[in-house]
Order: C-alpha cells, then sequence, then structure tokens
DNA sequence: TTAACCGTATTATAGAACTAATACGGTTAA
DNA sequence: TTAACCGTATTAGTTCTATAATACGGTTAA
C-alpha cells in the first residue's frame, strides 16, 4: 500500500489535481512501484480529510492516464512500465523548468543568475 | 503606455492573477517603469478579450499592493519605487524557484541534475 | 453465508472565477 | 460645452471545484 504519509493540501490548485502530482512524483521518485495497492477511496478522503468525490476524480484522472487500474469491490493498483514512467518524467520535472525558464527569460535574468539561485535554494538559502 | 504585446492567455491560473504577474514581470525586467499609463480597463478587455470586470480585478489587486493607482475619470499609473521592485522581485522569482527546488527534492532530483537540467533547457533542450 | 470492505454513481448545495449587460459620475480635449 | 473617453459599481448567469448524503452491486475473509 502506497503511503501519504508527507502529503498535505496546500497551493491553490485543485486538490485533486493536486493527489495526481503526488502520485506521479512518487512513481519518479521511485517511493511507488509498479503493481502497488492504492489506498481506497474511503481511506484515503479519511487520511485527508476531503471529500470521497475529490480522491475518485483524481483516481479516474490516473486510470485515464494508464497508471492505476481499479476493479470494482476489490481495489486499485499502480500499473506502470518504464516507458510510462519517463513520460511522467519529462511531463513533471521538465514541465516545470521549461515553466520557470519561460518566467524568468520574460524578467530578463540571465542564464548565470538562474543557476546560482537555484544553487542557493537548494542549499536552503 | 505600457505594451500587452506577447501577452497570452495560457495556463489554467486565474486570468487576473495571470494579469498582475504580466504587469510584475515586466516591472522587473524593466520594461514596465514607473510613472508609465496603463491601457484602460475598457482597452485593455477588448485587446485581450477578456470581459472587463476580469480587468478591473487585476486592475484591483494592483492597486492593493500599491503597484498602480487609478483616477476615476482619469486612468491608471504605475507607481513603484526601487524597494517595492526588490519585494516583487523576490515574491515572484524565488517563489518560482522555492517551489520548483521543492518539487525536484520530493521526486529526489540530485542537484547536480537540476542544475544540468536547467542549463540544457535554458539553452533550448 | 454474511458482514465489511471495495469501486461506482447520482443528486443537491455552495463558493470562486468568469462572462454579460448596464449604469453612474469624473476627466479631458475638440 | 459636450462628446468621448475614464474608473467604478451592480445584478445575473455559467462553469468548475468541492462538499454532502446516499445508494447499488462486486469482492473477500471470517
Amino acid at each position: 500500500m502506497i503511503s501519504f504519509e508527507h502529503f498535505i493540501i496546500e497551493d491553490g490548485s485543485p486538490i485533486y489535481s493536486q493527489i495526481v502530482r503526488h502520485i506521479k512524483q512518487g512513481i519518479i521518485a521511485g517511493v511507488i512501484q509498479n503493481r502497488e495497492e492504492m489506498p481506497s477511496r474511503r481511506l484515503l478522503s479519511a487520511l485527508l480529510g476531503v471529500n470521497p468525490n475529490t480522491i475518485q476524480k483524481a483516481y479516474r484522472l490516473l486510470e485515464e492516464e494508464g497508471i492505476i487500474e481499479s476493479h470494482s469491490g476489490a481495489g486499485s493498483w499502480v500499473t506502470v512500465n518504464e516507458q510510462q514512467i519517463k513520460v511522467i518524467r519529462s511531463q513533471l520535472l521538465e514541465g516545470d523548468v521549461r515553466a520557470l525558464v519561460k518566467s524568468m527569460k520574460q524578467m530578463e535574468i540571465s542564464k548565470e543568475e538562474a543557476a546560482r539561485l537555484l544553487g542557493d535554494i537548494w542549499d536552503g538559502n
């Protein structure tokens, strides 16, 4: 069973999106692996303190992307192969970096300053 | 009069937020300067193809932050000093980098890989 | 077998974001 | 002065997000 230990709802984006992203991040990190069991909708909604329908929406989106499989009455499991993991990785990681680079270039930040800023903040200011 | 030439509505965030951000990015880049005139609500709503009320909300938020001043019947102008620009800069730039770093650490990306990825994408893949 | 879980579905409600239409009074230039 | 712009305000309707309550049938282990 995968863990939601450090999951907290924080940014302004939809909760179901945050859950989808959390799962994808776990898969990229290797913390969540193929064939692992997902917590049930009811359990996860109780753990996170959100509505079961919100969890259902997140799971439905993950299922549409082929990242999990659900079987009525039984439960849901992660179903990813190496190819999918590569796709998810570029979706999340490269997508984020591309957005930051675009934003920085609009602010006319130099490549050197960008690299320095990333390093500084990585080490904790 | 400040320009909205390259402004396009794209991500899923509220349009008024995107407008506020666009103005702030322009101020950081020096493209938008103190005492410059803002386009009128009606003109900008026509240019962007969005509702005047959406522009009004963006301008109200900018006014509440002290970034612009509006005068009924006359128009709106940018009102920023060096101190404000520094605050805006750290709001946007550092905020973005912090979010990326947090996300990358959750994905268990190394600092070296992060730096390499930033450099690669900066140069265009 | 049956109780306790599953996934799935439906209906209703509420707030935020956005659109739409309209109105009022202030400013400014012809 | 007056027409053409300003900022500002109000009311109404739609879509999306999320909550809430409930129901139905499938799976599984005691």
